[in-house]
DNA sequence: AGCACGCCGACT
DNA sequence: GTCGGCGTGCTC
C-alpha cells in the first residue's frame, strides 16, 4: 500500500502530496496524521494521510507511526484543506492545522541522553568548549535531559542547538523525540516575593544603581507580594531573565498557575422560542423554507439595528434541530456578545457549544470532540469555529458578516465568510449572512442575484431609529472649547440624567492612547525596531510599542533638544477626566482594554450599567457591539473622523458601520433615543450618511466608487507581502518579483506598486506590498502561486520572504 | 525553509 | 591530516 501524505516540514515551495509506503503491520486511512522520516537527515514530521493506493514501490520510504486511532479529518475536511490551500496561497499542512482545535495537535519532545561514548566527552570534544559545558549540564542532571530544561538553562537557543547538533553528530549524544499530546491548559507563571518585604526593599536600595530594572521588580513586589509574570514585566520593563536572575537570588519564587479565562454563562432558565413579528415572520418563513430544501444559494439578512435579527436566527436553528441537522452562528467577537450568549443556551441548552479563541486548549478539545460526536449540534463562535465538525449541517449563519474579526490576520488568511459559502456549497447547508450595514461585496452579490436578500427595515419596538445629529467640532475650536466634549454634547447628557437616563459614549481608539510630543521641537519618540510612534500608558506610566512589544520608562525630557515632553490624543481616560470637569457630580463608568480584565470582565461592567444605572458609559469599539439597555436614549460618537481618513478602501465602509452600529444602541426602550456625531468634517457625505442611517444611499454611492476604481466585489485583491532585515534586498526582490509577475501576465491586470506597507518596519524587518487586481481569472492565481513558489527557491532573494494575502484588510 | 553533502583555509 | 567554513541542491 502506499498513502499519499501533505507533510509539515514541506513549506509552501515544496508542498506536494509525498507517496510513503504503508508497512504491513500499520493500518492507514485518509484523514489520519501520521509521523514520516522527511529529508535527507529523514528527520520526523507529521503529515496527513491524503490518500490510500494500492501498490508498491521499493523507492519509498515507510511510514513511521500513525498518530491516530481514528482519522480527525473528514473527507469533507480533507477537501476542505485543499480549497484553503488554493484559494490562499498555504500549505496543505498550514490548512489542515487550522480545521484542527489546537488541543489536538502534539507537541514534540526533544529528550537527549549521554551515549556510551559519549563518557569520554572531555577529550572527544575538547576543541568546541560550548559543547562541553552543555555535557557537563547534562551529566549533573543524570545523564539524560529534555530540550525544553536546556532552554531553561541555556537562553541563547540558537548556540544551544548548535551545541546539541554537533555532540548528535559525534555520537556523544542520541536525540529522541517524543511527541505528546498538548492537551495541556493554558498556564501563567506568577512570581512570590521570597523575601520579608523590608528585606526586599533594602535590595532594591542596593540594586537601584547597579540593577535598576530588578530593584523596580522588588519594589513593585514589596508592595504588592506577588504578581503575574506577564504583569511584572509589563509594569517594570523587566524580561523573564531578570525575574529568574532574582529567583537565583532567592528573592523571588516562580510558580506555574493554570490560567482561567473561560466565558461563564451563568446557568440559564430554559426559555420559550421568541415569538415573531409579522415583519420578521416573513423572513423566517422563506428562509425555513430554504433550509428545508437545502439550498446552496447564500441569503443576505439586512436587517436595521433593533430589527430582531436574533429572534430570527434562534427560531431559524430550532426548525433546522427540528429538520435534524444541525446549525452554526457565528459572531465577530464572543466575548462582546454576553447576551446573545445567555439566549441560546436558554434555547438550546446541551446542544450549544461555544468555541472560541479564550477557551482553554482542553476545553476547546472536548467542545471539538461534542460537536464531531454529534452531542452538540449548535455551534456558537468566532472566525474559526467555522471549521466546527458539524454532522449533516444545515445552517450556517455569520452575525454581522462585514466585520473584520472574520479574516484571519495569520496564514492561513481565510475569511470565514468565504469558508462558510464554500462548505454551504459542500455540504448542502444554507448560509446566513446577517448585517445591519452589509459589506459592500455582500450587498452587491445580493443585488445581483448571486444570493437572496432579504430586508427588515423596521425596529421590532415600532422605534423609529435614532434622530442623529451632527457636531461640529471645528466651530467648537474656534470657539476655544479643544476637547472632545462639544457644547451640544455637555447639554445632551445633562438633560439625559435630568430625565434620569443613560448615555453611551463611543471613542474609537485603544486605551489610553496617547503620544507624548516635545513641546519645543515637535520630537515624537519612535520604537527603535518599528516605524510607529511610541505609545503613553498611564496604568504603567511607560512609553510602549503596538507592534513589537518594545518598551521604555517614560521620558521627562526630549531626547533631541531636552525640551520638555507632553502626551497629546485623547484617549478614554483623558475624555472621562473632561467628562469629570463639565459635568461634576456624573458617575462614569469606563470600558476599555486597560478597565476590561479577568476579574473585572466586560459583563461585569456592563451589569454595573444596567443594574446601578449609572449615568454614562464610556468606551471604545466594546461599546458598539450587541448591546440592548432600554434605558439609554443619548449614544455619542465623539470623533467620528478617526476611521474615516485611514489609508485604505473600505475606510468608509468600516466608518459607516461603526456610526451606524452605536447610534443603534439608543432608543431600544419605550423612550425615543437620540445621537449626536461629533466631527472635523460635518460636510463629509460618509458622515451625513451614516448620521441619517441612510445604508441605500451609502451602498449606491461606495458601489459606484468601487466599480470606478476597480475594487472589491469588481476584482479579487492578491497582495504579495515582502519582508527581510535589508530593506535594499527587500525593495530590489519586490520589484524583481513584479517585473517576473508582469512579463508573464497574459491577461489586462492592473498591478500596484510594490511600495513600503504603511507601517514600513516591524520588529527591524521591513515590509513592502506589491498589489495586484484579478478579474477573476483563474490563470492569474495560477501564476502567482508559481510565482511565489519559485521566489522561496530563487537564491538571490535570500532572506527576504513573501506571501499572499488575499483581499486583505490591512 | 532546513539540512546534508561537498570542496577550500586554519590548527593539531 | 582533520575540523569546520559556507556555497549548492534536494526534499516521497
Amino acid at each position: 500500500m502506499i498513502a499519499k501524505i501533505a507533510v509539515s516540514a514541506a513549506v509552501y515551495a515544496i508542498d506536494k502530496p509525498y507517496s510513503y509506503t504503508v508497512p504491513k503491520s500499520l493500518q492507514a486511512l485518509p484523514g489520519q496524521r501520521v509521523l514520516v522520516p522527511f529529508g535527507r537527515g529523514n528527520r520526523k514530521a507529521e503529515g496527513i494521510i491524503l490518500s490510500v493506493e494500492q501498490g508498491s514501490d521499493a523507492d519509498l520510504k515507510p511510514i513511521d507511526r500513525i498518530l491516530d486511532e481514528q482519522p480527525v479529518l473528514t473527507e469533507t475536511a480533507l477537501r476542505m484543506a485543499a480549497f484553503l490551500r488554493k484559494r490562499y496561497f498555504c500549505t496543505f499542512f498550514d490548512a489542515a492545522k487550522a480545521i484542527l482545535p489546537a488541543g489536538l495537535w502534539f507537541a514534540a519532545k526533544d529528550r537527549y541522553t549521554i551515549t556510551e561514548e559519549g563518557g569520554s566527552y572531555e577529550t572527544a570534544a575538547k576543541r568546541n568548549p560550548e559543547a562541553v559545558a552543555l555535557m557537563r549540564q547534562i551529566e549533573a542532571l543524570g545523564g539524560a535531559a529534555d530540550y525544553s530544561a536546556l532552554k531553561e538553562a541555556n537562553p541563547d537557543e540558537g548556540a544551544l542547538q548548535d551545541a546539541l547538533r554537533y555532540l548528535v553528530k559525534k555520537g556523544l549524544l542520541a536525540a529522541q523525540t517524543d511527541l505528546l499530546r498538548r492537551v495541556k491548559d493554558q498556564t501563567e507563571r506568577i512570581a512570590t516575593l521570597a523575601v520579608e518585604p523590608e528585606a526586599a526593599l533594602e535590595a532594591a536600595e542596593q540594586k537601584s544603581h547597579s540593577a535598576p530594572v530588578q530593584a523596580e521588580v522588588l519594589r513593585l513586589l514589596a508592595s504588592i507580594g506577588s504578581a503575574g509574570a506577564k504583569e511584572i514585566c509589563y509594569f517594570t520593563g523587566a524580561t523573564s531573565a531578570t525575574l529568574r536572575a532574582l529567583e537565583k537570588q532567592g528573592m523571588l519564587s516562580i510558580s506555574v498557575q493554570e490560567r482561567l479565562r473561560r466565558v461563564e454563562i451563568t446557568a440559564v432558565e430554559p426559555a420559550e422560542p421568541p415569538t415573531l413579528t409579522d415583519a420578521q415572520n416573513a423572513v423566517f418563513a422563506a428562509l425555513a423554507d430554504q433550509v428545508t430544501r437545502g439550498d446552496r444559494k447564500p441569503a443576505l439578512l439586512y436587517g436595521v439595528t433593533g430589527s430582531g435579527k436574533t429572534a430570527v436566527y434562534i427560531r431559524l436553528i430550532a426548525h433546522c434541530l427540528s429538520l435534524g441537522k444541525s446549525a452554526m452562528l457565528l459572531v465577530p467577537e464572543i466575548a462582546l456578545t454576553p447576551q446573545l450568549m445567555r439566549q441560546m443556551a436558554a434555547q438550546f441548552g446541551e446542544e450549544v457549544a461555544i468555541l472560541h479563541s479564550a477557551l482553554r486548549l482542553g476545553e476547546r478539545y472536548d467542545e471539538w470532540k461534542r460537536i464531531r460526536d454529534g452531542k452538540a449540534r449548535v455551534v456558537i463562535g468566532t472566525r474559526s469555529a467555522v471549521f466546527a465538525p458539524l454532522q449533516n449541517p444545515g445552517l450556517l449563519i455569520l452575525d454581522e458578516e462585514q466585520e473584520h474579526t472574520y479574516k484571519s490576520e495569520n496564514n492561513p488568511r481565510y475569511h470565514a465568510r468565504e469558508v462558510a459559502i464554500w462548505r454551504g456549497a459542500h455540504e448542502g447547508a444554507l448560509v446566513l449572512l446577517g448585517s445591519a450595514t452589509p459589506s459592500i461585496e455582500s450587498m452587491y452579490r445580493a443585488k445581483n442575484g448571486d444570493y437572496s436578500l432579504y430586508t427588515m427595515p423596521n425596529r421590532y419596538n415600532g422605534k423609529a431609529l435614532p434622530n442623529a445629529e451632527i457636531a461640529d467640532l471645528r466651530a467648537e475650536l474656534r470657539a476655544g472649547n479643544g476637547g472632545m466634549i462639544s457644547s451640544l454634547l455637555r447639554k445632551r447628557l445633562h438633560n439625559c440624567r435630568e430625565n434620569g437616563e443613560q448615555a453611551i459614549l463611543f471613542l474609537n481608539r485603544r486605551g489610553n492612547s496617547r503620544y507624548v510630543v516635545c513641546v519645543e521641537c515637535g520630537e515624537v519618540p519612535q520604537c527603535p525596531r518599528c516605524s510607529v510612534s511610541l505609545t503613553y500608558h498611564s496604568a504603567n506610566g511607560r512609553l510602549m510599542c503596538h507592534y513589537c512589544g518594545y518598551s521604555q520608562p517614560n521620558l521627562k525630557r526630549c531626547p533631541e533638544c531636552g525640551g520638555p515632553l507632553k502626551p497629546i490624543g485623547a484617549g478614554t481616560q483623558k475624555v472621562e477626566q473632561e467628562l469629570h470637569e463639565k459635568l461634576p457630580d456624573t458617575e462614569i463608568l469606563r470600558m476599555d482594554a486597560d478597565t476590561v480584565s479577568a476579574t473585572n470582565t466586560h459583563e461585569m461592567i456592563l451589569d454595573r450599567f444596567r443594574k446601578e444605572k449609572i449615568p454614562v458609559l464610556l468606551g471604545t469599539q466594546m461599546v458598539a457591539k450587541g448591546l440592548d439597555f432600554p434605558n439609554v436614549t443619548l449614544v455619542g460618537v465623539l470623533d467620528a473622523d478617526l476611521t474615516l481618513y485611514a489609508d485604505h478602501f473600505r475606510a468608509a465602509e468600516v466608518t459607516f458601520s461603526q456610526i451606524a452600529q452605536v447610534i443603534g444602541r439608543a432608543g431600544r426602550g419605550s423612550r425615543d433615543g437620540t445621537a449626536l456625531i461629533q466631527t472635523m468634517t460635518p460636510e463629509h457625505t460618509v458622515i451625513k450618511l451614516a448620521a441619517a442611517q441612510d445604508y441605500d444611499s451609502f451602498y449606491e454611492q461606495e458601489i459606484a466608487l468601487r466599480e470606478a476604481r476597480n475594487l472589491p466585489p469588481f476584482s479579487e485583491i492578491l497582495q504579495v507581502r515582502f519582508s527581510g532585515a535589508s530593506e535594499a534586498r527587500v525593495a530590489s526582490a519586490a520589484a524583481a518579483f513584479r517585473r517576473g509577475f508582469c512579463a508573464n501576465l497574459k491577461s489586462e491586470n492592473a498591478v500596484l506598486g510594490p511600495v513600503p506597507a504603511p507601517i514600513p518596519r516591524v520588529n527591524d524587518r521591513f515590509l513592502y506590498r506589491l498589489t495586484i487586481f484579478n478579474q477573476g481569472d483563474p490563470s492569474v492565481r495560477e501564476l502567482l502561486t508559481a510565482m511565489l513558489r519559485g521566489f522561496a527557491k530563487e537564491k538571490q532573494f535570500r532572506g527576504v520572504s513573501a506571501y499572499a494575502d488575499v483581499n486583505p484588510y490591512e
